[in-house]
DNA sequence: CGCTATTGACTACAGATGTAATCAGTGCGA
DNA sequence: TCGCACTGATTACATCTGTAGTCAATAGCG
């Protein structure tokens, strides 16, 4: 719904994430989600956290004197809206290519395969 | 089959896009042909043939007193690895949320989907 | 009631990126 | 032969990004 304007970069997408998976959180709980996979400080998160809220896509309330953090944008629509760039960027706007790209590189398992013909018999009903 | 080490930035991959086009060019080449697109200078260009040079996604071949440039990994190459991160950075290492993702978004025309089912079937033999 | 621990805000700083201007070498035309 | 135009190399500089350190306010403990 809600367009993605401001580039959220790789650092501030791990953040995202966390709160994706959650929220609202506190700056601490946050740092904790993100430390279990990046060695990061609180500090580097806060940071995170602070660039975050100034390109507004996650805001915050007041909850005594810390805040809780939570996302303004849905991950569907940032991952729709990254797909789309990508789609267009790498493949000139046609989805087609990037699956025959991705079966050639043999990324696509048995079970792939299955998911997508379900997904096709759904469309041309 | 050659690795893509180094990060292709946004403004590089238009210049790497002119090379990938045709090759090999001289920088005066490339920038005509970027400048169909975008509004840079001359220099402009120049730099970000230094830098991919720098990073040695491209190389050099002295003709005179001038260069002639020329992509050192293929456009396919660069695509499926851009495709690889992103499947795995947004879907989980996982495929069918991608095609699932577009088809949602009313991505897929009918001719992609038709497509997808030819690719579908020569996987399956 | 004053001190300390907690928490957000501000500052730091190096490397990457976008976007050029300027410098310097040299081959070609006058 | 000499200067200029053309071309790559070097330098410039603001912004973004990664990764923190430090400051300042304040709420709760002793």
């Amino acid at each position: 719904m809600r367009a993605v304007s401001e580039k959220i970069s790789e650092a501030e997408l791990v953040v995202m994430e966390a709160l994706w998976e959650a929220s609202p959180q506190t700056a601490n709980d946050v740092a904790d989600r993100v430390t279990a996979t990046r060695d990061w400080s609180l500090q580097t998160v806060k940071t995170l956290l602070s660039r975050l809220m100034a390109k507004d896509v996650i805001a915050a309330d007041q909850d005594g004197r810390r805040f809780l953090y939570r996302p303004v944008i849905a991950r569907d629509d940032y991952v729709a809206s990254e797909t789309g760039r990508m789609v267009s960027r790498l493949f000139g706007g046609r989805v087609s290519p990037l699956v025959a790209q991705l079966a050639s590189q043999d990324q696509l398992s048995a079970d792939d395969i299955a998911e997508l013909e379900e997904i096709l018999k759904g469309l041309k009903s």
